[in-house]
DNA sequence: ATCAAATAGTATAAAAACAGTACTCTTTAT
DNA sequence: ATAAAGAGTACTGTTTTTATACTATTTGAT
């Protein structure tokens, strides 16, 4: 089964958290108290979102995120690339080098990247606005 | 990162072979010796073709696979789902029950399914052809 | 009828990836 | 200064994946 892994799914409650909430600012201990998430995975993904600025963080006491962007504006593609890397669907894209033993003589190199493309621009236009509605 | 399993990888890579071969029927061993991969992962791949109907299987002495479809007609979704099962992005898919601790407050339930529309599309939308081509 | 070639099905062991957690460091409001 | 809160990193147990092996079944050839 082709698979997003268990934090972006968590990555997805937690933004939908901040649209539930009049509080613009919260930390990671309010979202976790919010979701019912175990407080240090719901840390752990936010600062990976944070990392992409998907969340905004503001650090030291009284600190906490905040989303500045209209959910409407946050695709799928961009938090699962934010949380898990690269929508990539083999190892071997592109120049990647060295991975693969079959390199020299494999059949099909560099031929997932329509399949990649594909799934990239499918994640690219559902936003998190769509995963609320 | 979202990916599909090398098992996949390794379907393309045989079915692609088949079409660059004079015989229309070709055994397992066969299939191993012009790809270069494992003989026992060629055959468990193929085994997991004929399941679905992706190729044809003709068993006993002289037996073997034949592909009767055009390329063409192969989309990247089916191989997928032959070889790695359905393709859904979370493991609570629509009426999924009792997998998720979280079932009873989850915000975000059954909201995956855009997703998973969106993707299973983009990879019907990609055939063995666009792959060779 | 028997044998050998070939696929079908199932099981297993090793390797890799992931999830979850903990710990230390840095920043900042009071 | 102190305490709150995020940043970064590292570790461990579990789960998945990968690759292989083994047995059963089918079928053509002699």
């Amino acid at each position: 089964m082709i698979k997003v892994s268990r934090l972006a799914d968590y990555a997805v409650v937690v933004l939908v958290a901040f649209t539930r909430s009049d509080d613009a600012l919260l930390s990671a201990a309010a979202l976790a108290d919010k979701t019912k998430l175990p407080e240090p995975t719901v840390a752990k993904v936010l600062k990976l979102l944070a990392k992409d600025n998907i969340v905004k963080s503001i650090r030291g006491a009284g600190g906490g995120y905040s989303l500045d962007k209209p959910i409407g504006n946050i695709s799928i593609a961009e938090i699962v690339k934010a949380v898990d890397g690269p929508i990539a669907v083999t190892s071997c894209v592109d120049g990647a080098t060295g991975s693969c033993d079959y390199e020299g003589c494999c059949a099909v190199k560099g031929r997932w990247n329509p399949v990649n493309v594909a799934l990239h621009s499918a994640l690219e236009n559902v936003t998190l606005a769509d995963m609320t509605s």
